[in-house]
RNA sequence: CGGGCCGUAGCGCAGCUUGGUUAGCGUGCCUGCUUUGGGAGCAGGAGGUCGCGGGUUCGAAUCCCGCCGGCCCGACCA
């Protein structure tokens, strides 16, 4: 099979730029399908492995493997010298003889040298993805799925919750069907991947990788839609696209992805503006803010920014790390464009025919980059606990005098109370190591269980977002990682929140957009942005991401006394 | 597609200007011992068509020509 990147634009007419490039030989790997996890299992699924996620022989939390007496003889043969100062302190003020703030070691470029780099290095040393043999696609690790997964699960049910039930679509499109929407192909065609060649013969009518699936979709909505009594027709599928990237980026921009698509049909325009706006709120920021802790902006998009072939697009805007926009999904008005194209019609209650009106709306796995940049630090990155594949990691500092054991029973405790965890036993590794892979990978809470603790009958609790220690009894671990879960989960999206609000700034002329923008969101009257002053913008890198009312609502169609967010983007 | 840069061990790089032993260094990897409460130490070891092709030369990672690939910056996008 060959795949032609460069032809299309010619062959769909398009104004978009002619590219060249060789025809390259590639084997049919069309993965149809995407899997996605069981919530439930998760936890299950995790434990039997230990954190280089290598199966240990024997499964289930208690393996031990390779420790025996020298580390006893060292434990032993280390009295309790610095813990007898220790164990004093501690029994009068609560101390932690482990309290100070270590040096932290630089295992990541930081976040001020360079924001890319750091982003880059996160994502290497964090083990979530790499680049592809191929410019521009990704490979995505077990630790970077993982999260999509989760991503995944907590989507899927939201968007089953308004109703839209799930479907699948091929992966390949008639060419044809692309050029049936003029908006629609004039934006996707300089980024299509075509397929001319099939079974050893060049192809009567070349086929597209999809881009989106508007197209094929409406072609069967139509064919299942004849009365209104088959609408609201909602349907959603989780799917890999492909849009031919020049500037490709992990997770934020790369030229095959995964995502979700919703696509729904109406009988009214308002039932369909109603619908994109509830999966907009009710799917998407609300998985965005719980699941997330990222403190969206909703808005309108400006018609230069719109969806080709929508008459609106919504869009959840976030503010990153370096101040940047990231958009994390958008929603489509349709209006009548695709039902016209693709002859979605039915007949209303009197008997007379009438044409749909559809929606689009999808998330993607940009979403893994936006967390990774939102929340991320100089050690690595932060979870929010609602969303962490392991919300705990069980680290046993040293083994001798029944450490072990007591690993084993906290995660059947924290598990048995539902929490998500996993053990960390690898005694080949030094402890440092292991403490500084847990906190590039942000798993939220970290329970140490060491000797001179378990003595003690204590555990030490340590925060991955403010790397605060506590320590508490052996009984009350449980109950304190839950409390420390629910309390990252909030302080993120608190803090998410603060540095957003301090890098937006109100201002009255384009050229303090200009500025503002340098380092973070610019709010300015719609109605000061005047003809041409988006595209000036634009080329200082600074657009328009979204257009909200006063309040920081959602519009609703072409409204008065809008305020436009500009800023730049990734 | 325009402008700048780079291809040497899995990764990151030095060596090239001024051609000449067996092509080095950091990290990672393997083995052993000692370690383990914030990226452990020591010893030993494996790993290279110096991007590809041609040319100059007694001799090319190094000089010349061509090709291929990649990165960064500008015009489009979840």
């Amino acid at each position: 099979m060959v795949t032609d990147v460069d032809g299309v634009t010619d062959r769909l007419g398009s104004s978009g730029r002619a590219r060249s490039g060789p025809r390259t030989e590639s084997e049919p790997d069309t993965e149809s399908g995407e899997a996605f996890g069981d919530p439930r299992s998760e936890a299950t699924a995790r434990a039997g492995h230990d954190g280089d996620g290598r199966q240990r022989p024997g499964s289930g939390s208690g393996v031990r493997i390779g420790r025996h007496g020298p580390s006893v003889a060292a434990s032993a043969r280390r009295p309790r010298v610095a813990v007898g100062g220790g164990r004093c302190c501690r029994s009068h003020h609560g101390e932690n003889y482990n309290r100070e703030v270590m040096p932290k070691p630089q295992v990541l470029t930081p976040q001020a040298d360079d924001f890319p780099r750091w982003y880059q290095d996160v994502i290497a040393k964090a083990e979530l993805a790499d680049n592809g043999p191929v410019r521009g696609t990704m490979v995505i690790r077990p630790d970077g799925y993982a999260i999509w997964e989760r991503m995944q699960a907590e989507v899927d049910q939201r968007i089953k919750a308004v109703g839209v039930r799930n479907a699948y679509f091929p992966l390949f499109i008639p060419e044809s069907y692309l050029t049936r929407e003029a908006e629609h192909v004039e934006g996707f065609s300089p980024e299509l991947a075509v397929v001319t060649h099939g079974g050893g013969k060049e192809l009567a009518e070349p086929v597209v990788v999809r881009p989106t699936s508007e197209t094929v979709i409406g072609e069967y909505i139509a064919k299942w839609t004849q009365s209104y009594r088959d609408l609201p027709l909602l349907l959603n599928q989780w799917a890999n696209v492909v849009r031919w990237e020049l500037r490709p980026r992990l997770f934020l921009r790369s030229s095959e992805f995964l995502w979700q698509e919703g696509h729904t049909a109406h009988v009214s325009r308002e039932d369909a503006a109603a619908f994109a706006r509830r999966i907009h709120t009710e799917v998407y920021r609300d998985f965005m803010v719980d699941v997330l802790a990222m403190p969206v902006l909703l808005g309108a998009k400006t018609a230069a920014e719109r969806f080709p072939g929508a008459i609106d697009t919504l869009t959840c805007e976030a503010m990153m790390g370096d101040g940047k926009a990231l958009q994390m999904g958008t929603s489509h008005e349709l209006g009548q464009n695709f039902a016209k194209a693709f002859d979605i019609r039915f007949l209303d209650e009197s008997g007379s025919e009438q044409l749909a009106w559809t929606t689009s709306w999808g998330v993607s796995t940009r979403m893994v980059g936006g967390l990774i940049m939102t929340h991320g630090d100089d050690r690595g990155l932060r979870l929010p606990p609602v969303l962490a594949p392991v919300q705990v990691v069980v680290l046993l500092v040293r083994d001798g005098d029944g450490v072990g054991a007591a690993v084993d029973r906290l995660v059947d405790d924290l598990e048995a109370a539902g929490v998500r965890v996993v053990a960390d036993t690898r005694a080949e590794l030094s402890f440092g190591r292991r403490v500084t892979d847990w906190e590039l990978k942000g798993v939220p809470v970290r329970i140490e269980v060491g000797p001179r603790d378990l003595a003690e009958g204590e555990v030490t609790l340590v925060r991955r977002d403010t790397a605060s220690k506590e320590q508490v009894g052996l009984g009350g671990a449980v109950a304190t990682a839950g409390k420390l879960l629910e309390a990252i989960q909030q302080d993120l999206l608190a803090e998410a929140t603060e540095r957003r609000d301090e890098r937006t700034v109100d201002v009255s002329t384009v050229d303090e957009v200009a500025e503002a923008a340098a380092t973070g969101f610019a709010r300015i009257r719609w109605d000061a942005i005047g003809p041409g002053d988006e595209q000036r913008l634009a080329t200082d890198g600074v657009t328009i991401r979204c257009l909200q009312r006063l309040d920081g609502s959602l519009p609703e169609g072409d409204e008065d006394e809008l305020i436009a967010i500009a800023a730049r983007s990734y």
